[in-house]
DNA sequence: AACTATTTATAAGA
DNA sequence: TTCTTATAAATAGTT
């Protein structure tokens, strides 16, 4: 709705999406308890984001407008069983569990037999689609690993280099000067072999600075 | 909040209070519904005027919402009581709903972010097994769909074929032997280009085999 | 999280 | 109620 108008469909980008959302629903939030102030009027607004946080508003309280609705419900609409409250919530919440396993053999290409053509198709666009999302997602960790061992190489090299001529230094401090034997040496090695790994290798950090 | 910035407090006018009411009504909805479409949010929202009118919005049903409410609330909120046996079914279902509902989203391509490589490539290899189970099964299916037809199309080339000789023969008697008008012809033409385009025309097959 | 160019919502008037 | 219009508010894209 702004630098260009948006339609309104699901937002592809994770991100984007998170981010309108956070947006949007402090508006939506806004405008509700706007409404109930300006118009005395009494309003619940219950939102699940895609994640399953939930977010809820009310002028005077969530339960106590379910249920005005619920008798609201009741005298204008099919009557609702007296009993079984609980139970209700089990068998859907069962429901709900059956449906998304189902759901999800067929994401997997399993129990197919059911289907019609139509639905082969959609179910294949649906796949289709969660398979190019996966690889493109691999994708991007890809290059983005590839583009931090780069770095990490290039710091290695430098360091490599720097200790290079610290030891180059040091023999010929000890070739101008005195004869130690080998101890000098072998400490040397060992300290650059150490330095690589627990600084470079594992934090990051460039060794020259 | 326009002409002039206007307070956020009850209108006192009844016919502005209720011209405000329905416009702003409709665009709380409005909103609602984009949140819902836009960031794959389940909302539902409830609203009774100050005259007692209810109207309401759910992206999918109000009713499945407020289950889902009381499910959070009470999954979420005060603890539950330890002796209950339902509840740790509940408990326990729930958890499998959710443990779903993230797996589903996966294969969909959406929440990857969580993942490290390995993960994504085990996802990608299992979303491939599934489009390529899928797409078999369409294959298959579109195999068996045209064997049907093409058996069908036989056997009402036959059965035309057969009405075809019925035609002659009757034409060739009422040549031969009497006048009786042409309502036995129209019938059967009819018949013939009925079974013509419920078959091969529709679905583009072509007619000889 | 802040900014800002635009779109959208809407108060007031007709 | 509905339309118009001037202006306030919301927000998409960007930094």
């Amino acid at each position: 709705m702004v630098r260009q108008k948006i339609q309104i469909k699901k937002i592809d980008n994770l991100t984007a999406r998170q981010v309108t959302f956070s947006k949007r629903r402090k508006g939506l939030l806004k405008k509700a308890q706007e409404l109930s102030t300006l118009c005395d009027a009494e309003i619940a607004l219950i939102i699940f984001s895609a994640t399953g946080k939930l977010f809820d508003y009310s002028s005077s309280s969530v339960r106590k407008l379910i249920e005005r609705y619920n008798q609201h419900s009741e005298s204008c609409g099919i009557l609702c069983q007296p009993s079984e409250r609980g139970n209700g919530d089990h068998a859907m919440l069962n429901k709900e569990l059956v449906d998304k396993t189902l759901e999800l053999r067929q994401l997997k290409g399993e129990d197919l037999q059911g289907l019609c053509l139509d639905d082969l198709m959609k179910l294949e666009k649906m796949v289709e689609g969660g398979l190019s999302r996966v690889v493109k997602t691999k994708s991007e960790r890809l290059i983005k690993d590839i583009s931090t061992l780069k770095k990490k190489e290039s710091e290695l090299r430098e360091e490599n280099a720097w200790l290079k001529q610290q030891v180059a230094d040091s023999e010929g401090r000890r070739n101008g000067i005195i004869e130690r034997g080998s101890s000098s040496d072998q400490s040397v090695l060992c300290h650059r072999d150490k330095s690589s790994s627990d600084t470079s290798l594992k934090l990051g950090l460039p060794f020259s600075s």
